[in-house]
DNA sequence: CGTTCAACCTGGGCGC
DNA sequence: TGCGCCCAGGTTGAAC
């Protein structure tokens, strides 16, 4: 999603709308009268990423230069989309960032934030806002560079459930239910094993698996599961879903040994795995 | 400390 | 056709 919109770094902001549709507004903070003035004629300095978090890098453009830098932090939770290109619907249109036009520029004239369930967020920060919301005190390492002594280091006293403790954001930032469950199939580990039984060889195996499958999924652009709701930017389906080996498989075959993948609840969400490939252990 | 539940929302699918 | 469930890439706060 990041790398889909980075090009807008650079472009000034001529306009925000919050489009009224027949269903609820989106939460935003401070409200989006403010967001409105506050990003009007505003310059997009860069596009981070803090985990599952977007951020857009925002500076005044025509003030008197002493106006503080902001951070537009974009959380899409579980239908969250930035899109480039036209939305699916127009009823889920959230909010519209119209660009200014730049001239000998390849480029849509604004950024779309599409939201079917409403559970998304934006908020606007300043640094301070934006180092509690997003500093280390709050997200864990990025999953694309885990290393199995922060994990082991963290989690090596907990008796949290394995699969559970990799959903934490102040764990490890990025891994989200899909990637936990393929994760842990990956490297054979039951994903109900307790944090404190696990090996620190197995951590560095964990968190192999996470670094190399997150940035294959990068790659692929993501997961487009069910209903394909899921979009890059410029409205592509992701291909990484061809690559799941137990998420969402309940029932199937395990296409590793041909047992029947199971589906529990843990912590009110799905867990995926194979009785066989990640055996119990005890 | 860890777990469970409800809440925040919309929409698709299924059984009856 | 319609109603009532269950399910869904996430996070938070309260209760136990």
């Amino acid at each position: 999603m990041r790398r889909g919109i980075a090009h807008v770094a650079g472009r000034r902001i001529c306009a925000v709308d919050f489009p009224r549709g027949p269903v609820r507004p989106i939460a935003t903070s401070p409200s989006p009268a403010v967001i409105v003035k506050r990003l009007a004629n505003a310059r997009i300095d860069s596009v981070e990423r803090f985990g599952k978090r977007l951020a857009l890098a925002v500076s005044p453009l025509c003030g008197t230069g002493d106006e503080p830098r902001q951070w537009l932090v974009i959380e899409p939770r579980m239908t969250g989309l930035m899109l480039v290109t036209e939305p699916p619907t127009q009823d889920h249109v959230r909010m519209v960032i119209h660009l200014a036009p730049a001239p000998r520029r390849r480029s849509t004239g604004r950024l779309i934030f599409w939201d079917q369930r409403g559970l998304g967020t934006l908020r606007l920060l300043g640094d301070r806002g934006l180092q509690r919301a997003c500093g280390a005190a709050a997200l864990g390492p990025d999953g694309l560079l885990i290393t199995g002594d922060r994990l082991r280091a963290a989690l090596a006293r907990s008796r949290r459930a394995v699969k559970v403790a990799l959903l934490d954001q102040g764990i490890v930032a990025g891994i989200g239910n899909i990637y936990a469950a393929e994760i842990l199939h990956r490297v054979g580990i039951d994903p109900r094993t307790p944090c404190r039984r696990i090996t620190a060889a197995a951590w560095h195996a964990i968190a192999d698996a996470a670094r190399s499958l997150l940035a294959e999924a990068v790659r692929l652009e993501g997961s487009s599961i069910g209903d394909e709701l899921y979009r890059t930017p410029a409205s592509r389906l992701g291909r990484f879903q061809r690559r799941h080996r137990v998420y969402g498989r309940a029932g199937e075959p395990c296409l590793t040994c041909g047992t029947s993948i199971h589906r529990i609840v843990q912590a009110q969400r799905s867990t995926f795995f194979c009785p066989r490939c990640q055996p119990r252990r005890r």
